[in-house]
DNA sequence: GGCGTCATCATCCTTCTGGTTGATAGTCGC
DNA sequence: GCGACTATCAACCAGAAGGATGATGACGCC
């Protein structure tokens, strides 16, 4: 286990639900949509703003390949807030399939993605979309989402280091948790059926239960709901 | 600040700085201010943000005690965003020598005052100001302060460690379970499984369950899961 | 007395969980 | 390369939990 990949796991669940909640609160977001970013770059955790399920099903089925803004694209630099329309050219935007059949269909100008990080590696993304029957994404709307990416960023870290998370911590590096565990107790811990859990992750129910077990496992207990507790009463 | 409220607001320091950048970053604020608030209720460590050294010393020096939005007058209750303008009355506002001395001779219209807590304590304000020369507050920044405000509460429970005082009491008032029903929750917070709570409470089990779907109805959930998660996450 | 609430229990049915076994595929260290 | 670990998934089963409905006795209230 890595000192990299340590960072996941810890609170970033809420902590998303909460960083989207304050974008879409305080911008003009028509449509959001937000993820976090598990160990081989994939997004997970899926958290979505009004946009459509055709739309987000669309894109993880098929398009998310073309996209731009993937964060596989981001994950070697150090960007924080890019803009669509900065990185597209208008040859691209007119011809590629990518906005020819997914993007222009939907409506959608522009896209403003925001990257968080933690130890230089990326861990939740968002995305706020701009339409075509809006007004312009301006300078001033993007030193507004800038100022939000700050803070958001400010806080992450805060919150990493913080008491209440190097206790999950060190609860799970004392029971010998891995990282993807680490992930699925967290999300337990927000009373998710195992089914959302798998659906959150992506991945089989048979895959989840089988995390269940180990974890179990090593913390020598019998249910979700003991998970729960114990993790509580620990802290 | 004295070294007692230093341990009170470990943190606080940057935290406050960081609030403030985020709000006049994010809103249209001509002048604001921010305090941290000691042990005795006190404001301290003053960070301003385009507001005059001299306004802020005569409020210092002498207008503080009359502010309506005095960080004292909320200590007591849950307030959390508060319009000046909601709590003056118009002859207040033309006759009290607050703000026939201070607050009109300043320019200022109105102020929007937010109050973070740390276990139901006071430790920081923000008082956003709105001048004459520039467009009223309406409803919609209103909602944007609040949704930057629940952010900014979020996250400073994050980052700061706190005992866990979950009212439990108040929970259960709030949400009008029965007494029956209160100690299903304790009972079930512990992670036991329903027959274990059937023998704890010396009834059947069909007992524990009709209880349990009250409980559901009443707290909007469906699982015990989810029963342990929100108690101990929103309060 | 009648009404509402609370606590109690039962039945029936569906869905979710936990437990087990077994299998594949990738990574890491030696 | 080999073994250990990790992540993934499938199939199966027993038992637990969730949801609906109905019923009974106790209590307090007007």
């Amino acid at each position: 286990m890595n000192s990299n990949s340590l960072a996941h796991s810890v609170g970033l669940y809420q902590f998303q639900e909460e960083c989207l909640g304050l974008l879409t609160g305080v911008l003009d977001v028509p449509k959001a949509i937000s993820y976090l970013i598990d160990e081989k770059g994939k997004p997970v955790c899926y958290k979505v703003h009004q946009l459509q399920p055709s739309m987000h099903r669309e894109y993880v089925n098929t398009y998310h390949k073309y996209d731009p803004l993937h964060p596989t694209l981001f994950s070697d630099n150090d960007a924080d807030v890019v803009k669509m329309s900065d990185l597209v050219s208008g040859h691209e935007r007119s011809e590629h399939p990518y906005f020819q059949e997914f993007i222009n269909p939907w409506g959608v100008r522009d896209i403003v993605e925001l990257f968080l990080r933690q130890d230089n590696q990326l861990v939740a993304g968002f995305a706020l979309f701009n339409l075509a029957n809006q007004p312009e994404i301006d300078a001033d709307y993007v030193r507004r989402v800038n100022k939000l990416y700050q803070f958001m960023q400010f806080s992450l870290e805060q919150s990493i280091a913080s008491p209440k998370n190097t206790q999950f911590d060190s609860f799970c590096s004392q029971h010998g948790l891995t990282n993807k565990e680490r992930l699925v107790v967290e999300l337990v811990t927000q009373g998710l059926p195992n089914k959302s859990i798998a659906n959150n992750l992506d991945c089989s129910l048979a895959t989840v239960k089988t995390h269940l077990q180990h974890i179990f496992q090593k913390l020598s207990i019998n249910s979700k709901n003991e998970l729960i507790s114990t993790l509580y009463q620990k802290h």
